[in-house]
DNA sequence: TAGCCAATGTGGTCGATGTCAACATCGCAC
DNA sequence: GTGCGATGTTGACATCGACCACATTGGCTA
């Protein structure tokens, strides 16, 4: 048992971030304590400040892991399904399958705390990745004609609103009782009939 | 100047809650200090304690109002269109209406802090009761045939799942620089051709 | 190879916060 | 009127974020 911690971690900024989530997980993010996460990494109250400026730096850090993660499943559904439209769904469900598997990481994705992303430059750019697939399969269903023409910003937007909305309401457990995959199956439905092509039928626009 | 503040406020909880409100929506929900509401009522830092057990307490009232106030402004377009598909849309507007009009308020709404609604049984309430005319809506639209049939519980999800995200991402600055009129147009259009009588177009349920 | 220096971790401190407990003051029921 | 529960005050304590001076390390250079 010989070895005693060596004075400098290695890897301090990862582990914290690690440790971070953790907390987050076990007990949600406003216990999470700059304090509480040097200690469990072992190293004493002061040192985090090396890595991150101040407490909001380090929740931003774990909400920047976790768009990345987010971008990265969602993006694996590019080469999955045949036809846009399948692939349309698929996205769909990647999403809210994410927040589902990482109900923490969602909430500090989209924390108060790290609202305000102009001062997280990088934040704003993982969460841009996300948006950029969702336009990009949209554009591609609008070229093969299996989505409804329309600005495509607009239209991934709606699609966006719809899916996160979904995860949303799912980690705060508004499921009531019911089967979470039927909601998600409710919703990625109408997300693809209310996308699809067909000619509108009634006035739109208030 | 005679009018000295007497010993007891009168209706120090209200008064609480309202600063409380005040604060968030100048400086965040991170900014929420029981100390600092305390001093913008003008009583000492320990009154507070009198009314609200600890500070998730005031949060959770703060977001119990914010519920009560969405469920009004919902409910208040079942008297407002002819049709339920009006009414259907008009419905959706008026929640993200309420967000942009209210945004602290539907940040501490959906606040992590009070997700835990276990422990706030009258803010599952209050949340339930912006639910319930919903589903209501969604149903008479089935009854006269302008809303396709299916489950209520998950239409009416896959509905609150579309204004929901749109609010959340429109409060979240997610606009991108768009008119937010147009996306929540979008948005509610979507809403409205999702949900429209038609047979389904190819299979469902993956 | 020796030494030097920037990066990284330690220990101490300060003001602010949430929470508790003991005390003061008020208003309403009797 | 009087007594008691509700409401507000004062004081205290542990913890937190942030800052500082100092200690230790490893890598770079001369």
């Amino acid at each position: 048992m010989g070895k005693k911690r060596p004075y400098h971690h290695g890897n301090l900024r990862q582990a914290l971030i690690d440790a971070a989530l953790e907390l987050i997980e076990e007990r949600g993010v406003s216990a999470l304590t700059l304090r509480e996460v040097a200690r469990q990494v072992g190293v004493t109250h002061a040192a985090p400040q090396r890595h991150f400026a101040d407490r909001a730096a380090l929740v931003a850090a774990v909400a920047e892991q976790g768009f990345r993660g987010l971008a990265a499943h969602v993006a694996a559904v590019r080469g999955s399904a045949r036809t846009p439209a399948q692939r349309l769904r698929a996205l769909g469900v990647a999403y809210v399958e994410y927040a589902l598997a990482h109900p923490a990481h969602l909430r500090v994705m989209f924390s108060p705390e790290v609202a305000d992303k102009s001062r997280h430059p990088e934040l704003a750019a993982a969460a841009q990745a996300v948006h950029g697939t969702l336009v990009e399969q949209i554009a591609n269903g609008q070229r093969q004609g299996s989505v409804a023409p329309g600005d495509p910003d607009e239209l991934s937007f709606a699609a966006w609103s719809m899916v996160h909305g979904c995860a949303v309401l799912l980690i705060d457990g508004q499921a009531m009782g019911r089967s979470k995959r039927a909601l998600i199956d409710a919703v990625v439905d109408r997300l693809y009939l209310g996308l699809g092509p067909r000619e509108p039928s009634g006035k739109r626009r208030s």
